[in-house]
DNA sequence: AGCTAATATGGCAATATAGCCATATATGAG
DNA sequence: CTCATATATGGCTATATTGCCATATTAGCT
């Protein structure tokens, strides 16, 4: 690789990380809909608020959601849309990885 | 989270998860182009072989690339060109990220 | 069978991550 | 100022990941 498609791969495998953990892609999910607090997030998610907040810390450094605080309360909301679509590509994939589990089990040819 | 949630999310993850490296990121962006074998991808990226094998074995069980042998050589290739569209939106991030450096930095305004 | 080339796998050390608890910080009410 | 509520941060342990080296496996050739 050279120094600049090092960069390049760097930079992307960041935010993809970022979104990487069950935890993160929930939420992305959920702020689809519309923004929600830490608390809101913590309670859906079923973890303790501290994890959530780190957890938020990382998507925003990542530049994948934004913050607003209404007093004590910070709502967090999903910065780029895109990110839906492309949720539904890795939907496809899974579709596709079922499909082949299907055959591989011969469920479906019998 | 209930428990269709957790599992769903937990999916996504994992596939995401195995793109999320910059190596794999490199590897996916290189078999759009073109099936490669092991070796030439070790070569591209400069990591060892076996390391690359790894590599690739993560991407494979995700469902995400093929193989087909030839002889004693393997050629991986891209099972869901998507990929690439959603590469696409990654890149949408990164240029909001770098706008919004810019304006904190103040470049642009002076 | 014996040799070579291409991959894959096991083992290991260094580093990173996820979660919790405890605690710090910040905002608004009284 | 004091208290309560919402977030954020520090510290810690358990676990996972990455990369290398060494070695096993596989396929083709003679």
């Amino acid at each position: 690789m050279t120094e600049d498609e090092k960069y390049k791969s760097e930079g992307r495998a960041a935010i993809l990380k970022a979104i990487s953990h069950p935890s993160r892609i929930f939420i992305v999910d959920k702020l689809n809909e519309k923004p929600y607090c830490v608390c809101e997030l913590a309670e859906m998610i079923g973890i303790d608020q501290s994890t959530t907040s780190k957890h938020l810390s990382i998507l925003k450094n990542a530049g994948i959601i934004d913050d607003t605080k209404k007093g004590t309360t910070v709502y967090y909301s999903l910065r780029c849309k895109c990110l839906l679509d492309f949720i539904g590509c890795i939907e496809n994939v899974i579709r596709m990885n079922i499909d082949r589990n299907k055959k591989y089990m011969g469920v479906g040819n019998n």
